[in-house]
Order: C-alpha cells, then structure tokens, then sequence
DNA sequence: ATTTTAAGTGTACAGAATACACTTAATTCT
DNA sequence: AGAATTAAGTGTATTCTGTACACTTAAAAT
C-alpha cells in the first residue's frame, strides 16, 4: 500500500464542543469561494472540521490529526459517534462549486467518520493555522456544508447520552471549576434548567468531585469553593455514577 | 457514477442477535476454505453477515441487503454503532488466504460501517440463502474472522447502552410474551440476575406494556399471562422509560 | 455605608429501589 | 386418581433518591 496519500473515499468531521460558562460552542471553518471575475461571493458559509484520511491511517488518528492540523491542539477528548455515507450527501451545488475550486472530484464518493470532541476553552489556546475559526453557539441556526447541519445534531445527541453515564462533562470545564459552572453546563447540554441545592444534593454524593482549598477570586460577589474532578477516585468507585438497574 | 458496482473500500457488517428464551445469540456465517490439493481445511472459523457496498447505496440501505441476501428478512431492526477502519484489520495470514481465494486484493483498504440488528428468533423463519448460519451465544467464545470478535463485542456495549433508554428489547420477543421472557432477556443482555417481583414493580408502571386476554399454553405450570408492547401508548408517554435527570 | 451579585444552605414529602417467602395452576409421573 | 414437579404470581417494610421551595452570606462596586 503506498504511504500517506489522501484517500479519496475517506473523511473524518470533528464537532469540536467548547463551554465558556455563558454557551456550548461548536467549532466552525469559515468556506469562502469568490467569483474570479465579479469577485463577489459565490460561497460563504461554514465547514466542520475535517479532512480526508490517509491510506496508512486509523480513523480515529485522522481526527486527532484534523483537529491538530487546524488548532495544534493535542491529546484532545474524541469520540466517534456516527458514519455518514449517503451518495448523495455532496451534491448541493454549492458544495459542488467548492469541491471543483480546490481540485476535487464531486462526483467522488466520500463517506465520513464523525467525532465529537470535547475542549477546555478557558484553559486552552487555539491557534488559528490558516483557516479562519469561529465558535459558535450549538443552539444558534447557521449556514453549514455538506449535511454538517445533520452532523452536530447528531454529535449533540450522541454527546447527550455519552455524558448520562460518564464523567465527561469535565472535559470541557478548566481543571478547577465552580459547582455552579458545572450545573450551568449541564443545563446547556440538555437545555434545562435544574435546582441549585437538588444539583448540589445530587453531586454531593459523587467523591470523585473533590472540593480544594481555593476559592473564586476576582468576582464581584461571594467567592465559590473550587472543585476538580479526580479520574482517580472515579476509577476506584465507579457504580456511582448514574448506574442502571431495571 | 457508475451503477451497481460494489465499492472496493466500503463495507457493512451486521451483528445480528437473536434471543432463544436462553441465550443472546449472534448469527453467525460459516467460513471455509480448503486446500486444493490435501482437501485440508486451510481456514475453518465464522464471520458476521457482511458485504461491500454498492457505490449507488447508502449504508443503512446496504445493511438491509446484506440481511435480506442471507436470511431473506425484512424490515429487522438495524441500528449503526461504530466504523472500523484501522489499516490492518484484514491483514492476519487466513484472512489473507481467504480473500486471495475469492477474488478479493488483500492490500485494498476496506472500511467497514458495523450495524447491530434485532430478530425475533420465535416469530421468524430463516431461509438460508446459499451461506450456512449458525446462532451462537455472544459470551461464548468462538473463532471468528478478521476483527470480527471485536465488533461483536462494542456491538453488545452499544445495544446495553441503547435498551437503557430505549423499548428495543421488544424486538427481540415474540410479539406476545411473558414477563419471565422480558425480564430473562434483560438478564442475558447486562449478565445479571433480578429479583421478580421488583423487576414487575417496576415495568409494572410502564403503560406500554399491555397484558392480554390471553394465557400461555401447553406449559407443565402455571401458565403465564402474555402481554405485547404497545408502540402507541409508549409514544404518547415516552418520558416515563428511564428518564434522565442530573 | 449601601447596593449588587451570585454562593451557599435544610426540610418535608413523594416516589423508587431493595430485600425477602409463600400460594397457585398447570402438566407429568406413578 | 393422587402426588410431585414446575414456574407464575403476589405484598410489605425500609432505605434511598427526587423534588419543591426561600433566606443568609461574602465579596466587589458605588
């Protein structure tokens, strides 16, 4: 099999979340394409991010080096979650105009692993490599390639039920958070809301949420106690967290 | 694009399971290949119900096909759970041999979108169609193909964490059952035991379940009450299986 | 010193989970 | 015909979890 060369029939998209307290975020690659001669858009709108897959490589290193590619971030949360493969799937005219701008068969088949994947905004620094990016929140209709718009609702779904039985959510708070950015995340996740002292009662059971001796600083009321989340403690008592029985 | 060609790079694979009043089980499809010359069996082993994909097909389409092809069903429950495409998934020495003996170029790339699925084994009658079947029961080893094992199990991971949430189970019963069935097949799918009449407490609540005017027969006891799943009724009140809170 | 802001805290009630053992109704056996 | 076998069917007490609900506290800003 001859090395690292693009295969034309594999992708992988990303729906990278992000949290910054206030919204859950999802990462976008502005798609621009002018017409040559007017130089008036012809395309303007919004990708995930993704790219297509090397012949040597594992799905799931693909989307670590997607996202790597775009944001030089590394050992992110990914999960894939979806494959999505129907024939028809680029045959918007628009995607198709873009497909010819950067040399691109849109005739070609691509059937497209998707993962989502969960990052620390507020610890964490991107740093743009060439495409432009934006975060934008889930919730907030948007123009979207391809069948992108199907993929993120999907991702959120996916993202849903992965976070009903497992301690993720973490993944997407600074190592040291507040209970009340934790409760607030939950809320944009579900779109709910939630009593604070039943949240707290609730979580208040969970040991692996460990209480520090640091407060809040800066903030223009009562400072909150920190918390983090040890991976640890969670290992050695698992059955805690959201365990089934029929 | 051309039409009705199977695609090189693209497959399916079905995990399908079936549930005997005994066992979860899987079906399974005889591999073998034998030396021409000795008559010696070379390969010998199982591999799930699978094919390439059309280049004309989406994926869900090819899974029922690939069903209907080797047992003749239609309309199963089919339910998309992960794709495998690590580059050396069929690069073991008798997948080789294998491939190399009907056709196929062992060096090509093939990604494989897995699906498991769900039969009434008591309602239903298999036609083998060319290929010979076998229902095996899940946590019993055997030696399968290529990363076959492998799937089967994330296939079962994923129908735990889908009948969680989810009236799936009922696709795996007659459409007249007993509560011992339900409750035995939920006992089969996590590997546990519950005890009866807590487990009858609680679907008990569940209005979806509706008892008939109909007994069990022929059976050397107490005959049981039978009972069906009532899609209707269970659309009309979804929030009562399992919801989530935080 | 006062205002503003979000943090932090307890109780009563209802519903769900769990532990646990005997009676009943059909067939089969003698 | 009577006895044995088999799985069905049923209730209660206790603990745990979910839910509804309002005031006090500690910091910064005015």
């Amino acid at each position: 099999m001859q090395q690292h060369i693009l295969s034309p029939n594999f992708s992988v998209d990303c729906v990278v979340f992000g949290f910054d307290f206030e919204n859950l975020k999802v990462l976008l690659v502005e798609r621009t394409l002018d017409d040559k001669e007017t130089g008036k858009a012809l395309v303007k709108d919004h990708t995930l991010a993704g790219n297509h897959v090397f012949n040597d490589e594992d799905l799931d290193e693909a989307a670590a080096r997607v996202l790597y590619d775009l944001t030089g971030l590394e050992n992110i949360y990914l999960e894939q979650f979806h494959t999505f493969g129907n024939p028809d799937r680029l045959t918007k005219e628009k995607d198709i105009m873009w497909l010819e701008s950067i040399g691109l068969n849109p005739e070609n088949r691509v059937v497209t692993t998707a993962y989502y994947s969960l990052i620390r905004l507020n610890d964490v620094k991107i740093e743009e490599k060439g495409r432009r990016l934006v975060w934008h929140p889930v919730d907030k209709p948007i123009d979207l390639a391809f069948d992108h718009k199907i993929i993120i609702s999907l991702a959120l779904e996916a993202l849903r039920t992965k976070i009903r039985t497992n301690p993720i959510g973490f993944e997407l708070l600074p190592t040291k958070f507040t209970l009340s950015q934790l409760q607030k995340l939950y809320e944009e996740i579900f779109g709910v809301t939630y009593d604070k002292r039943n949240f707290r009662k609730k979580i208040s059971r969970m040991d692996y949420l460990v209480p520090l001796n640091e407060k809040q600083k800066g903030v223009a009321h009562k400072p909150a106690q920190l918390f983090m989340f040890s991976k640890d403690v969670y290992e050695k008592t698992k059955k805690d967290f959201f365990d089934f029985t029929v």
